[in-house]
DNA sequence: TAAAAGCACTTTGAATTACAAAGTATATTA
DNA sequence: TAATATACTTTGTAATTCAAAGTGCTTTTA
């Protein structure tokens, strides 16, 4: 029998990682800028809690031309929003002790 | 204004302190060896994330004596509990981006 | 039009955190 | 009495997190 503890997902433990997909759970795209003043971290701070996020193929990043100018945005992929959920069920499941 | 992530309290940010602060929640009391058993987690490993949760008071531990034995058994403080449960609600609050 | 500033990063290095393993003291069981 | 168990502490390492600085491009400002 698994424990509670092992069925959370070590990717959302990071309080930033969860704040990034939390953002994307709600909003279908959010921008770099965005969730750099949702969450107050620094660019490269936030860089490379999306680059963990996106090597798992929880989040995937949009690059698109405004005029000259690259606008990139972010959004949850399926295996993201899936694992998320589940993470959440076993986050609740440990703190009601169910099952 | 504060943001989502601020409100989460970083001592219950790692699984395993979140872990035992869920156990005392809704157990009054619990020991060593359960909470061991329960996280599956090495003993040193346990202990210095008790000690950690001791020193921001957020549990108490009593030892008493079965026979000659020490029985050590940690519960949380009201503190805990009211900390614990802030956090709760931050993470609420985040997951559903309400406020 | 040259300089400054903004955006979305990457790289680097350091601080913090988490962890297993080994050691300790006491008590119990074989 | 030797082995095992409990509840730790100590030590050292590995992993994680983070700020700061650097990069290349674009836009704004003087």
């Amino acid at each position: 029998m698994k424990s509670f503890i092992d069925r959370l997902n070590k990717a959302f433990e990071n309080r930033i990682r969860l704040g990034i997909m939390s953002a994307l759970m709600v909003n279908a795209s959010v921008d770099f800028l965005a969730l750099k003043e949702l969450l107050d971290v620094t660019d490269g701070n936030l860089a490379s809690h999306i680059t963990a996020l996106e090597k798992l193929e929880y989040i995937a990043v949009k690059k698109e031309f405004v005029g000259k100018k690259t606008k990139t945005t972010y959004m949850a992929t399926k295996l993201g929003r899936i694992e998320f959920n589940h993470h959440l069920k076993a986050l609740e499941d440990m703190i009601r002790q169910s099952e």
